[in-house]
DNA sequence: CCTAATATCTACAGTAACTGTAGGAGCAAG
DNA sequence: CTTGCTCCTACAGTTACTGTAGATATTAGG
């Protein structure tokens, strides 16, 4: 235990794909836990640390604000209660997530027959440009993210 | 041509969904023109400034910054140029787009997945949690260990 | 062992893209 | 004419980082 096997916050950002000082922010903000220090007083992390920092990346990279993640955290730390919270959290999530889908495919479409029509052509001919500029010309129904 | 339809800001906000200050930021960062003034020093607004912040608006809606709507704004004021570069600037937007659809699709199934068998469940059987904290449970096409 | 390079430490400033607030002035209605 | 809304400027706060400065710690090389 005392021997375990520990390592640098260069360590934990190489493996997370996360930099060092998001990681010191993370902890700043409660959201990675303190890790013990060395005798230079440089942070220690284990694996369990990889982990977590993982789950928040996925969540993050996902779309799930902080304030979201953080309520999944202490939801995942407390495995044996009910989910429905994170089952309403889930939900609304979904509904974003959906919207964005339908807006991000809308626009993958444009932006791939523009690639195709646009080659050596004008402005004028770009279907982007007019999809941008008059959101009726857009395939995806209307919807307000706040 | 600009002599009766000009209206306040708050018009200009109603119109296009965006708020009032926005309006004032999108102004002082440049992105939209001055308008003229009233006796009372409030700002004039006309059509023209309906689709310019419509098109603003719209591509923030749908992923573009800040500095990529300024390039378009730019190509998209000289029509008759090649579009060569709104070309590049959708393309490398549209490996984004493609990027993040592919994800959230596999969050999607999984928040459905877990909306179906969760309710009244343990978080334990939450796919979800497990889906946001190891990477490599990712339904998407690609498989990463980390 | 000493030194130079690198990594880490704290603390704080800056970024993007807004959003909110304070305090004052304009204007339309009752 | 006063109430109440909108608008004005200016600036502080927000989210989620990212970068910088100056000091200390560790490590690789001679």
């Amino acid at each position: 235990m005392t021997d375990r096997k520990d390592f640098t916050i260069g360590w934990l950002a190489r493996r997370t794909g996360c930099k060092v000082q998001t990681i010191r922010y993370y902890e700043q903000i409660g959201l990675m836990p303190e890790p013990p220090r060395s005798d230079g007083n440089r942070r220690l992390y284990g694996a369990e640390f990889a982990d977590r920092l993982n789950f928040i990346r996925h969540s993050r990279d996902l779309g799930f604000s902080l304030g979201a993640i953080r309520e999944l955290l202490s939801l995942a730390e407390n495995p044996d209660q009910s989910c429905a919270a994170a089952d309403k959290l889930a939900r609304t999530h979904l509904q974003d997530v959906n919207s964005r889908i339908a807006r991000l495919s809308a626009l993958k479409t444009e932006l791939e027959r523009m690639s195709q029509q646009c080659s050596g052509g004008k402005i004028s001919e770009c279907l982007v440009i007019e999809v941008l500029a008059d959101h009726s010309k857009c395939v995806s129904d209307e919807h307000q993210t706040a």
